[in-house]
DNA sequence: CCGAAGACACATA
DNA sequence: TATGTGTCTTCGG
């Protein structure tokens, strides 16, 4: 774990996953955090295409609910996601109203160095 | 078990 | 732009 955060603090996201007890997690969950470790900073990806990545794009719903409720909010990047409109999307921020978690959430984005054009993220931000 | 809800996608008007 | 429909996992009764 430390050495996640450690990845993490460097800069080096996207790191192993491999060291967490994932033991718990349901098999579809596993896949969704495993395909979103793989976002490197700075890009940014669409839960269709995690979804198509780990089976068809009809997951894409369920691929949001995975993430929604992820238990290593601090390791796996579920800031790095967004719908297929490339809107910033939500994020949720329990306690708080949707427009601040999406506030949040943007700012993280930028600091990453993802670029927005309007409200939406570039597409030279989309991770392939 | 079953029904409802969800950080979505896509077609249609 | 605005609605409506398709799909699948979770969660709660």
């Amino acid at each position: 774990m430390i050495e996640i955060l450690y990845q993490l603090f460097m800069g080096r996201s996207g790191a192993k996953l491999k060291s967490i007890d994932l033991s718990h997690v349901s098999a579809f969950r596993r896949k969704v955090y495993r395909e979103l470790s793989r976002v490197p900073r700075g890009r940014v990806t669409t839960y269709g295409a995690i979804a198509r990545k780990i089976d068809s794009r009809r997951f894409a719903r369920a691929v949001g609910t995975a993430v929604a409720s992820n238990p290593l909010s601090l390791v796996i990047p579920c800031h790095r996601v967004v719908p297929a409109s490339l809107e910033v999307g939500n994020y949720g921020m329990p306690g708080r109203k949707p427009s601040e978690g999406s506030y949040i959430k943007r700012g993280i984005l930028q600091r990453e160095g993802v670029e927005f054009e309007g409200s939406k993220v570039s597409k030279e931000s989309l991770w392939v």
